[in-house]
Formats: C-alpha cells, structure tokens, sequence
RNA sequence: GCGCCCGUAGCUCAGCGGAUAGAGCGCCGGACUACGAAUCCGUAGGCCACAGGUUCAAAUCCUGUCGGGCGCACCA
C-alpha cells in the first residue's frame, strides 16, 4: 500500500509539472516477473500522446525524475513499450515489519469507506426447514463480507430477513398439520407443495407433546395457525444456532410481518401510485418496472387481493433506506438472478441510484463425497444440513472452502477433500503457517529467547531472496484488503493468504531461524516471522477463519 | 424463443486491458542425526472453447458460433 501510494504521489507531482494529470486508467501494480523489479506502472504509455511525446521518451523523463526525487528508490528502468519498473531499496521493505509490529491488529485496515454506512443482509432463508449447505455458502460470504467492509472504514450492519408472511408459512402450518394427523392416524388430505422433510414429523410430534392430541378435533384454521406459530419458531430458532456455531452473526432480524402489520407495505404501494408507477389492469395491481429497464412490468397485488413478496420486497429495501444506509448489499442465491433488474427498477423508483443496491450472487455447492455427487434434493441426505457438514468438516474448514472460489462461480464441496488434514486442503496449509511460526516461539521461549524490538539496523540483515519476497508481500496485504472490499470478494483475501503461506513455508527450509548464524541474524528472522503470524492472523480473522497456535 | 452467468494445464480454480498465462492437486524424481515432512525443491503438462473485430498492447473489451448452468408466473 505503502509502496504504491508513495509512487503515485511522486510521479503524480512530477507529471503536474509537466502539465498532465494522473489518467483514470494508469496503474501501478506489482509486476508479474520479480526481474521488472518491485512495482510496475503504464503511466508514461498512457500520457504520452496528451503531451505529444513518444511513449519511452516520456517514460526516460520521468525516470530522471524519480531518482532526482527520491533516494529510497534504488532502480527505475525504463522497459518494452514505456514501462516504469520501480524497485525500492531494501530499507523500505524492512520498515513494513515495523510497521505490522506497530499496528498489530490493525495492520491492514483502512478508512477508504469513509463511514459509508452499508447494510449487508444474507442468508435470509425462509424459516421453513434447516439450513443446507447452499445457505453455508451464502453465510460465509455474506459474514466475511461484513468483515471486509468493516475493516475498511464502513458503517456496517448486518441483517437476517425472516419471510414469515404469506404462502410459503400457510404451507408449513399445513404440513405439520398433516403430519400431525398423520401420527394421530387421522384421516389426511395432502395439500400440494407441502414440505415432506422428516423435520416436520418431528415438529408435529412436539405440537401433539405441548398441546395433547385433542388439538386433531380443533378447527383445522385454527390448529395450522398453531402449527405454523410453533414450527417457525423452533426452525427458526434452530437456524440461530447453526449459524451461530458456523460464526456467523446477524445484528438485526427483520420480520416480514412485521412490515405488513406496521402498514408499511401498504404506504409504499399508496406511493407508487402516487408517483404513476403502479396501475390496475385485469384485477390486479402492476408495478411499471419496465420504464427502469425490467422486462417486463411487476404484480405487486394479485387479483386474489394477495400481496406478492415483490410487494413486500419494495417495502423492505425502502424500509432499508429510510434507516439511512448509504449501500445496501443483498447476498442471494444465483438461481434469483432475473429478480435483479426489478429490484433495481424498485430501488430507481424510490428516488435513488440502482448502484445503491448491490446485488451478489452466489452460485449453488455441489456437494460430493469422495468425488460421487450427493443429492441435494428434498430428500433428506444425512449430510444436507449446514450443521451435520460442519460437524463432520469444522468450521474452518467449511469456511475455507466457502470463501476459497468466487461467488459467482459454482463450488464444488468434497466433504472428503475438505475434512482432510492434508495440504490438498488450502485451510490447514494457511493454519500450519501461523501454528509453524507460533510453536517457533514457544520453543524460543523455551530456550529463554526473548521477543526483540524492530530496529533498522537489525532488519537490514534481512537481505536473502526469501527475505524480501517475504516482506513484498505482506506489504500487499492492504492493497488486497482494499481490492476484495472494493470488488467485494472475499475470495482474493483466501488467495493471497494461500500464496503468503507458501512463502513461508519455502523461508521456513530455507533459513533456520533459532539455529541462524548469529544472535543479529537470529533476531531480524524472528521479527519476520512474527509480522508474518500477524498478518495471517488478521487475514484469517477477514475470512472467520480460526488461526491456532498449535494444530 | 428471450435474458443472465460460465467455457484457462489431466482435475479444482486464480488472473478480467499490459511484458515469456499462474496456483493447488494429480503424475514423475529428489530433501528429515536442523526450529513441526500437515513442509520444501525439481521435471513434465496450454493455439486461455472457436471465428471475426477494437487497441501501441486482448485470456481480459465488442460481435457472432458452438458447448454447459440458471432464470423467464397474478411462485417463492
């Protein structure tokens, strides 16, 4: 981070100088090959033709400029086409080790959100069964998510939405019904659509426990509605602790009823027609999303005089920005994806940029064991639930996995592959990393090596190769942070941890660091490694991922 | 039929305007009388689905084709 601000701001002044201004597009990136040197920018490529000079002349210019302006950049080269290859001498490097000592846990964060409040609702499953491993996914991401943008300056809040009005629950009350008649061995007609999960056979067992069997004889209205009030709640209540124990922890949960009883649905509907958005045709009432770039327009009431959950969606994102979020970020599942423009028609008809919604998508797990694909249908598998594939993988590691693919991609989740200790499974690779460096200084401690203090003169002995891939590299770490916030995927946080890990491992058989040479040597290595733990720890912590001392 | 996402090493996937396309696994061959071998080192493996275009520069952007997934209800 360091690095490329200090860069941006010297060829940022030089280039006023020169009367041009830094283009949009012009990077300054690490380059792909080490021997391009440290960082790597197109800026002379892009300026060129504004100040009517060949792209390596002006690349040769600011090159001059550079070294006349700063002593702590040791080589600028000018390559191919007008490349600027940087490199920074080697006690600019070794400052980062002070640094991530200095800030510790703080390391990384950042305020580029600026007190952005931004709301971030996920999961949200209807309370209607237990959580699968699909809902694991979208948990992970949604949570490490919050974590991602909290650590980068916004005002984040998190939000669980509880679809307890309409249909779907009518249909929960129906099916415990039904199997309470069932194990009552009354005569039973089967509703469609019901939910035949083996859950609610238990549910109505419960119902039968609490209210007698005499509940049968009631009338059936009003015995679903016991039903219904009874089966939600215990669902509910069973997808708390599963997401509790997956670390996972909503701040805010928002009741749909809670919506309706509260007439907000309603005066958001008044609204829409005031504005002309919504209309009447054939009975119904109609949203014009199509004026914002839907398809199609929307029924926001149907002519049953039911209200669609669209109706109640708008209500609810409205409800979202009168609470004063500046974004909101909806995680959903992929097979929702043509949801997307109406929702975004609904936020536009409110007044506001669709860009205020965020919506991600998040693909459907393939579960398999061993490589043979698991049914995930309403069959109850034994390993559907979030919780029964926690309990076989941990927590970590389901976690790992989760946040290990970008979202939009479709993950396949091998419960032999991820319970796996071994390294074909990144998360204990990352872990070994942290728990390697950690033991490291227990044995230090052992043997009555104290902690030193971070000095220039000590860290300058950190001069081999591995030494400063090392540090380059953890001087990334808030150039990663910011771009898995800004491109929201905590995804990029997983790999750079992978690759950190890697790189320590290969310094690891490279340098013995209790056994170096001498004391000096000795030290400056410690005080490596211990940026290193820190930084895995804090990366970790992004992805809630534990980062143990010993494994 | 229309729309969205995706086709990158044998497998699972990164990269999404920049310089010779990467990682892990798997294969093959090496490294413990050194701080944890849950590790490391090395070899092999690719016309980045295909065809056009835009650009100084395309796996990356645009168009089309082919293949896979998902949507297209007065369902949620």
């Amino acid at each position: 981070m360091r690095a490329i601000t200090h860069l941006k701001s010297l060829l940022e002044s030089i280039l006023s100088e020169m009367g041009a201004a830094w283009p949009e597009k012009a990077s300054i990136e690490p380059p792909k090959d080490k021997k391009f040197g440290d960082m790597a920018c197109n800026v002379a490529m892009l300026t060129a033709g504004k100040l009517n000079k060949k792209p390596r002349d002006l690349a040769e210019e600011l090159r001059a400029a550079l070294l006349a302006a700063d002593p702590s950049l040791s080589k600028v080269e000018v390559a191919g086409p007008g490349f600027l290859n940087v490199t920074f001498a080697p006690a600019f490097w070794h400052s980062t080790v002070t640094q991530i000592l200095g800030e510790a846990d703080a390391y990384g964060k950042q305020d580029t959100g600026k007190g952005r409040k931004v709301q971030v609702e996920y999961v949200s499953a209807n309370p209607t069964g237990p959580l699968h491993i699909g809902h694991g996914r979208g948990a992970a991401v949604g949570d490490s998510l919050a974590r991602l943008l909290r650590a980068t300056g916004h005002e984040v809040s998190t939000e669980y939405y509880i679809n307890d009005a309409g249909r779907q629950m009518r249909l929960l009350g129906m099916s415990i019904w039904v199997r309470l008649l069932e194990v009552l061995e009354k005569p039973v007609t089967y509703p469609e659509d019901w939910y035949k999960g083996g859950y609610i056979i238990d549910l109505a067992r419960e119902v039968i426990a609490l209210h007698g069997p005499s509940i049968a004889d009631m009338d059936p209205e009003k015995a679903q509605d016991i039903c219904y009030e009874y089966g939600m709640k215990s669902i509910l209540d069973g997808i708390k602790k599963d997401l509790a124990e997956f670390r996972v922890e909503h701040q805010v949960w928002f009741s749909e009823k809670s919506l309706v009883a509260g007439g907000e649905v309603e005066s958001t509907l008044a609204e829409l027609h005031e504005k002309g958005l919504a209309y009447d045709q054939e009975g119904a009432l109609w949203m014009a999303t199509s004026r914002f770039g839907d398809d199609k327009d929307r029924v926001l009431r149907k002519s049953t005089g039911e209200l669609t959950y669209f109706a109640s969606d708008i209500a609810y994102h409205a409800n979202k920005y009168r609470r004063g979020f500046d974004t909101v970020v909806d995680i959903w599942g992929a097979d929702h994806h043509g949801y997307v423009p109406r929702m975004k028609a609904a936020v536009q008809a409110m007044g506001r940029d669709p860009e205020d919604l965020k919506v991600i998508l998040v693909q459907l797990v393939n579960l398999l064991r061993g490589g043979e694909q698991i049914a995930m249908s309403t069959r109850a598998g034994q390993f559907e639930t979030l919780a029964d594939v926690c309990a076989e993988t941990g927590v970590d590691a389901a976690r790992f996995m989760f946040l290990s693919r970008k979202s939009d991609s479709h993950l396949d989740f091998d419960l032999e592959l991820v319970k796996q200790r071994t390294m074909d499974n990144p998360v204990y690779y990352v872990q070994y990393a942290h728990a390697r460096i950690c033991s490291l200084f227990a044995k230090a401690e052992e043997r009555g090596v104290a902690m030193p203090k971070p000095a220039p003169e000590l860290l300058a002995r950190l001069d081999t190769p591995e030494d400063l891939d090392l540090l380059r590299m953890l001087e990334q770490y808030p150039d990663t942070l910011a771009s898995a916030a800004q491109t929201m995927s905590p995804h990029v946080v997983s790999f750079y941890l992978r690759e950190l890990a890697g790189l320590l491992h290969r310094y690891y058989t490279a340098h013995p660091v209790l056994a170096a040479p001498d004391q000096e040597l000795m030290a400056a290595r410690m005080l490596i490694l211990a940026a290193v733990a820190q930084v895995v720890r804090n990366g970790l912590d992004l992805l809630g991922v534990a980062a143990p001392e010993k494994m």
